[in-house]
Formats: structure tokens, sequence, C-alpha cells
DNA sequence: CGGCCGCCTTGACACAGATCAAACAGCGGG
DNA sequence: CCCGCTGTTTGATCTGTGTCAAGGCGGCCG
């Protein structure tokens, strides 16, 4: 919680050779909206940037000087009570798109869980951007619109939901996720893959972090999943763990 | 749960007399965006109605075929389980715009507390006015953002917070929140009132109501609040209050 | 190759909040 | 004015998950 101060490593200040026309992530952010004639003007308002694994780059309460759209890898999207107590409100991967609060400051801290590449854009620039591209407006609106569907579907699961059905959840949820997102690693849909410690899951699900290995272990027990090794959970019975994540299913 | 399922009553859908031009939640709405001269138009794609309270108007999983604008009165907005746990999302009142969701059919339910207005636009009508007015587009975008912080608030409440936390920043909210969404009784900034059951703080905060009365019970006893009536909570130390909620002050 | 360190698992016990149960209060209708 | 309904408060007890504590495992560095 205290390190992660130094500041994200800019790449090529300088070099600017269209970045954008050449993003693999293009196709799943909100760029996808912006026509290949007009990229380069996109790519004059972008900051390519790296980030390493545990470094910080959006502090929750510092003046929301910029938007980001996250290019590869991962991160964790959290709140703080003054006493420590966390909750991640979200993991960001290829293509999401952060910091559309309309406050003047972030309302979160993004912290990158694997090695990322995200891409940086000024506010004020962007805001003048959206004037030219409605079309991209009308994109952000799609991405904000879904993702508060899912803040709300988080808010059933937090409010109201049993550890076993979270952790059902969390799994079914991160199986369903598409293939971009995931990173390099492919592999089966029913093999899921967690860049996340068991901390932070706890933290995104409500719950502690021996809650959450005591769970793992017992739907392992049942047959439902299977863990090769800590970060990577194979769903054995995928009816039957959607069944619990909601709800369906009684108690084991 | 089950009542509810008459449809609520279209006003005048004859009568069209410029019904946006009178409207008295516009400066509140995302209507505010329309300018005068727009506004018949705007009129032209709205279908005024009035919602008994314990009515439904918007029910989860049914196809999303409208967007609403509450024009005056409460709604709770709520997801079920299939048990019938319910996670309510928050509570939506004059000015506020539902319905933003992207996919075919609604995420969640609405239900009146009050007697409502709501002013309802068929969604492929409202799409190529927004087409036309890119200003609104820019004030839903506004709106979904807001929500989404708030939403991410809620998170953090619902993982972390203790019950006595909840209730206090559930109060300090009410408390801060714009007269005109408070209806009729203005009174002092300190008089929260609440429209919804203990039931529905209940299922709002992820308790159960028994927690929620005895929690108000214990702020009470503590001398914070002061509840003349089972809807109305007086707010006594407010700054000891928002301790609470923002998890500063240590359990009492 | 061995030791250290961070993360994960497992166990014993505690407690906040849930559940079950009953009495109480406000309010509209007869 | 009283009755009955619905929602609220209060009490007694239970339990799912948190807390505290002790190993275990695996990866990395020297």
């Amino acid at each position: 919680m205290s390190m992660a101060r130094a500041r994200p490593l800019v790449l090529d200040p300088a070099r600017r050779d269209d970045p954008c026309a050449h993003c693999g992530a293009r196709a799943y952010s909100v760029c996808s909206a912006i026509e290949s004639k007009d990229l380069e003007r996109l790519a004059m308002l972008s900051t390519q940037m790296v980030v390493e694994p545990g470094r910080s780059f959006i502090q929750e309460g510092d003046p929301a000087e910029h938007f980001f759209n996250v290019t590869s890898g991962t991160a964790k999207l959290f709140k703080l009570l003054p006493d420590g107590r966390r909750q991640i409100t979200g993991f960001a991967s290829t293509g999401h798109f952060l910091g559309l609060a309309v406050s003047s400051s972030y309302s979160f801290s993004a912290e990158a869980l694997e090695p990322m590449r995200i891409c940086r854009f000024s506010r004020p620039k962007l805001k003048v951007l959206l004037d030219d591209f409605p079309a991209m407006e009308k994109r952000l609106l799609e991405v904000a619109s879904n993702e508060l569907v899912a803040a709300q579907e988080q808010m059933l699961l937090l409010g109201r939901k049993t550890a076993r059905e979270r952790l059902a959840s969390f799994l079914i949820g991160r199986s369903d996720m598409p293939v971009h997102c995931l990173g390099h690693q492919a592999g089966h849909a029913e093999t899921v893959l967690l860049p996340m410690t068991r901390n932070d899951i706890a933290d995104y699900l409500g719950l502690t972090i021996e809650t959450v290995s005591r769970t793992l272990t017992k739907l392992k027990g049942e047959g439902l999943i299977e863990i090769p090794s800590a970060s990577t959970v194979v769903i054995k019975r995928h009816a039957a763990l959607e069944g619990i994540a909601t709800g369906v299913t009684e108690q084991a």
C-alpha cells in the first residue's frame, strides 16, 4: 500500500510514428469509433506508457488530468477507507477505458497487476476531440452503460450473495471474458487464469483471503473445479458452478 | 414481490400541449441539454405517465423498449436472485434518467415508492434524437459517469463497511441530496425524509431489517440522530456521523 | 543448490450480523 | 373509537465469515 509512488515510464515522448494505426487494442477499445484517416489526429493527443506490475498510475483523490486506455495487461481499480480496508471495484484489461469521472479528481486508484501498456490522453484535449467525433462519444456512452450494468451486478453480489456464490460468480465471470482481455495465454475457455492474488480476489468480492482460499478448496473438493496452480483454475462442471453463481443451487 | 403487475397509467395519450416546455424537472434532467426551440420535438417523442406507489414500471429481463425520465416522486431500482433475495441498487427521483442499458433487456426492475410522474421515450426514437442533439448525448455521458462513481462508492460500502458505517453513509448521503430530489417537503438540511421502508433500506445497504432498526436505535441512543417518526431522521451531529460514514471513527 | 520471502492453505476460535420470535405503534376504515 | 393491518422495534439465539495463528509451497537470488 505504500510503494508504487514512482511515476510510470513514458515511452518515446518524441517519436510519434502513428501508434494508433498499429495499436493491437484498437478493435476492442473506444478508439474503434475513429476512422483510419483520423487516426493520426488521435495519435497526436495520446502518449504511450508502460507500467510495471505493482505500479499505480491513477491515485484516488489526485486531480483527474488524464484519461487512459489499456493497450495490454491488467490493472486493479480500487477504493480505500482511511484504516486501509480496500474494495476493488473492477479489473481493467486490454481495451478498457479509464477515467470517465466528471469530477475534477479521480474517485479510485489503479495499479498494474501485470506489465501493462497504456495510452494516455489529456482530458481537455480529448474533450475537444469528442466534439469532432460524436461516434466516439456514442461509444463512450455505450461503454459507460455496460459498466453500470456490471456495477449493479456486483452490488447484488456484494450485498446479497454468500461467499460460495461470490467465488462461483467470479470464476464464471472470468471464464466468460473475451479472449483479448486474457492476454497471450488463450487456452481452453474453462481454464481460468488469475493474474491477481488471493488478497485481490478477496478485496474484489468483499471477503477475506482465508475465506477465498477455503471456499476454493471446498469447490475443488466437490469436483466443481481443479486448481493446478494457485493462479489457474479449471472449471470442471460449468453448469453446476453457474447454478451456484446465480443463486439457483442450494448450499452444499 | 408479486403484486404490481398492472401497467402504469398513460396520461393524455392524445393531448400533447408541449409538456416538456412546462416540465418542472427539466432543469435537473438530461432534457436541460435541449434548447427551448427544440422542446416541441422532444415532447413529440415522449409520453407522460403516472405511477402509483408499489407499482413496477420496469421489470428486469423484459425487453428494453423505453427510456424513462423521472419527473416527480421516487422509485427504487433493484435486482433479484431466484430465491427472492433482493439488492436495491439505487433510488431514482426527480430528474433521474433510467434505462441506459445497451442490452436489449432491462437489467433491473423499478418500482414507485411514492406517487410518480415519469416521462417515457421509445428507445429507437430517442436514439435518432441523440444524433441530432449531441449536447444531450454529452449530458447522458455525464450522468452515466456520475452514476458509475456512485456505484463504486456503493461497492465500497457493501464490500467493506460495517452496519453502523453503512447507516451513517446512507443518512449523510440523503442529507446531501439536492432539494429537488426530496420532493415538496423541503425543510432543514439536517432533516432527512425516508420515503422507503426499513426493508428497502436494508436491501439497499445489504443488511436485514432488524439490523437497520437496531443500528438506527443505537445511533439515536448516542445522540447522533433523532427519529421523530419512522420516516424522518434528524441529524444532530453531522460531523460525527460523517466521520463514522467515511470510516474515520472507531466503533463506539 | 539451499535458504529466504511472499503467498497460500489450514485450523481453532470469536463475533457481527442473521434468524427466529414476539410485542408494539401508527393509521385507515368501519 | 376501536379494530386490524402493515411496518417497526426489541429480545434471544445461531451461524457464516472474520480474526488470529501456524505451517506449507514455490520461485528467486546468492
